[in-house]
RNA sequence: UGGGGAGUCGCCAAGCCGGUUAAGGCAUCGGAUUUUGAUUCCGACAUUCGAGGGUUCGAAUCCUUCCUCCCCAGCCA
């Protein structure tokens, strides 16, 4: 229907695909692209990771090539398979299929260990005994060269006595650690002998207690790439400065002959910053742990099983990601983009349905009482071939609060007294009045119905109306829960440092947080959506977009999450275009 | 202050190994259509590429000086 089905056609020109382009002009990788989307199983995926994954898995498909998925296993304390096993559910979902490239950084231990023994005896590795106390205070600083360690320079056999007997277990936690012998005068501080393995007694979520020592991501991930035949390794600007010591790796250990090259090619790019959310772990576990949330799947959380309980698609994060596009300036993307993207691809996909969220009574006064009768809406506008559905009118109907104004503001054209609107499907309806309680409280609008007016009857049509409102039968009406949900925070950037935090503290993001992010109410839908499923999307007609709770709803009782608002160029308080 | 990166329209972002009028998207603003104040559709929207010099017939693209922002001193990734 629109361009949102067909997003993924043409993608635009970045320096990836430059780069890439000119690996295959230079016949490099005889047209091979591989890619690998390689996460730390220690958290849950967000949104940030959502662009990765699409650049990662995008890459690979359209060049005809195949992204991995990896998980980078190397800490084993921070790790578990209970991210593992989200992780996977999270890329599938998304709509991605690594085929058999499914890999764990801990399958490639041994030959990770392998290559450090390699280094070590030929000279460009050494087992340093300081502490980490006194590696740091010898590192140097960002102006001053480091200072040798005192253990640099002992002999390889030496070196590689002591490396076996870490791996044995003969040392405590910390006693050793392998470093890499480069240089402590690198102006690059990452290439000033970076530590390589450490000792620690953890028990890895896959591999148990079989190593006490395990390998930094530093000297993990090339050799990971290398192992997989990774071409582009595509990660992320703040490693940057970890590209030399990548390349020194691979080369050194490619002289050695523990891989072939070509070499794969780090490439980095600007990860995704958006508005209105924080994307830190940190600061998210803050979220959940606080309270302030209702855990890591909170439809308002901006992970991937929040989005999907929120009721974002795969296909709108795909059409974000190709939006946002790729490059290495840091930016900032509106929030305002990702929903945007969610409802172009809604737009398309989910079905209409009738529902009322902050009801008020409206009375056919003409209208006989104790009967109805059935009116058909179409389950979409631009796609007849969808159907139609049945939605029940009579005399007492459930409209929309504030669809109802006694005194009219300027350009308010739906129901007040002597208005004339259509019920949308159903019929046109003049305003007589409304009705109030002792206090002085509205209870209900009064209205006349022209019996002639019913939609897709002849004639019908000569009635000429500017406002059209949704409308549910009393009588039929299933009640439900329905979840509406704004944006978490408040302000675009609630992360960033105020003018009035104090010197040298951290901004309070939480005080940030939007009170209006969750609004939970009862609502009065059509009777078609009762027989909802979990997941199951629909637009509910000028408001926005809504999915079937795939954890709180039972069969036949479906509650709703907002997923977007429709866009509005409308309000009663702002004005607007009469 | 060392090193590594980045600065093109309100937000993204092509172009950048010099050459016609500086892609495209989003947003915005007009107008048309519309039984969603939605969608769709048409139209408008940077004499200017962080700033200043310079080279050149010609520069966003080359040289130069400067400014601003981001990253790096974990036995995290």
């Amino acid at each position: 229907m629109t361009n949102a089905t067909a997003a993924t056609t043409t993608p635009a020109s970045n320096f990836i695909r430059n780069a890439v382009d000119e690996d295959n002009r230079t016949g490099k990788w005889d047209g091979r692209v591989e890619t690998r989307f390689p996460p730390e199983p220690n958290g849950y995926l967000h949104y940030g990771h959502a662009k990765s994954i699409c650049l990662n898995f995008g890459l690979a498909e359209s060049y005809g090539g195949v992204c991995h998925l990896r998980f980078d296993d190397t800490n084993p304390e921070k790790e578990s398979q209970e991210y593992v096993d989200s992780i996977i559910a999270a890329v599938r979902w998304l709509g991605f299929d690594w085929k058999q490239h499914l890999y764990f950084a801990s399958d490639y231990f041994d030959i990770m260990y392998a290559c450090a023994e390699s280094l070590v005896k030929a000279g460009k590795a050494y087992v340093d005994s300081q502490s980490a106390d006194e590696m740091r205070a010898r590192r140097g600083t960002l102006t001053e060269a480091g200072i040798d360690s005192p253990y640099r320079t002992r002999s390889a056999e030496e070196n590689l006595d002591l490396l076996r007997r870490m791996r044995a277990g003969e040392f405590p936690d910390g006693a050793h650690v392998l470093r890499a012998k480069i240089g402590m005068d690198s102006p690059n501080i990452n290439m000033r002998d970076p530590a390589i393995y450490r000792i620690r007694r953890a028990t890895h979520h896959r591999t148990g207690d079989k190593w006490c020592i395990y390998p930094m991501y530093t000297f993990a991930h090339p050799i990971e790439d290398a192992i997989e035949n990774v071409t582009h390794s595509i990660c992320t600007l703040e490693f940057e400065d970890q590209r030399p010591f990548y390349e020194w790796l691979l080369e050194t250990l490619a002289d050695a002959g523990h891989f072939p090259r070509p070499l794969p090619r780090q490439i980095e790019f600007a990860r995704l910053n958006l508005t209105y959310v924080v994307l830190s772990k940190r600061k998210l576990i803050q979220l959940v742990e606080g309270g302030h949330v209702g855990g890591w799947n909170d439809p308002r959380m901006p992970t991937l099983s929040g989005a999907r309980r929120r009721g974002f698609t795969p296909e709108g994060f795909r059409l974000f990601a190709e939006r946002i596009g790729v490059a290495k300036a840091d930016s900032w993307i509106d929030m305002s983009v990702l929903e945007e993207c969610m409802r172009e691809h809604l737009n398309d996909a989910a079905p209409r349905r009738i529902a009322v969220l902050d009801p008020l009574k409206l009375i056919i006064t003409n209208y006989a009482e104790g009967t109805s009768e059935l009116c058909q809406a179409p389950n979409h506008p631009l796609a007849p071939e969808w159907g139609l559905r049945d939605m029940p009118f009579g005399r007492e109907l459930w409209i929309e609060r504030e669809d109802f104004m006694e005194t009219p503001v300027k350009g308010f054209r739906r129901l007040y007294p002597g208005n004339t609107v259509r019920l949308r499907y159903g019929f046109v309806v003049k305003c007589t009045g409304c009705e109030k309680d002792a206090a002085g409280n509205l209870t209900a609008v009064l209205a006349e119905y022209f019996p002639d007016s019913k939609s897709g009857t002849p004639g019908a049509d000569h009635y000429k109306v500017k406002g059209n409102l949704h409308w549910v039968s009393a009588t039929h009406a299933y009640t439900a829960e329905v979840r509406l949900y704004e944006r978490l925070f408040a302000v675009p950037h609630p992360d960033a440092r105020r003018e009035d935090d104090a010197e040298g503290v951290e901004h309070d993001f939480i005080a940030d947080l939007n009170p209006a992010s969750i609004r939970v109410v009862e609502a009065r839908l059509e009777p078609a959506l009762r027989a909802a499923h979990p997941e199951d999307r629909f637009q509910f007609e000028r408001h926005g977009y809504f999915i079937a709770d795939r954890f709180d709803s039972a069969e036949g009782a479906p509650v709703f999450n907002r997923t977007v608002t429709l866009k509005a160029s409308w309000t009663k308080n702002e004005g607007g275009k009469a």
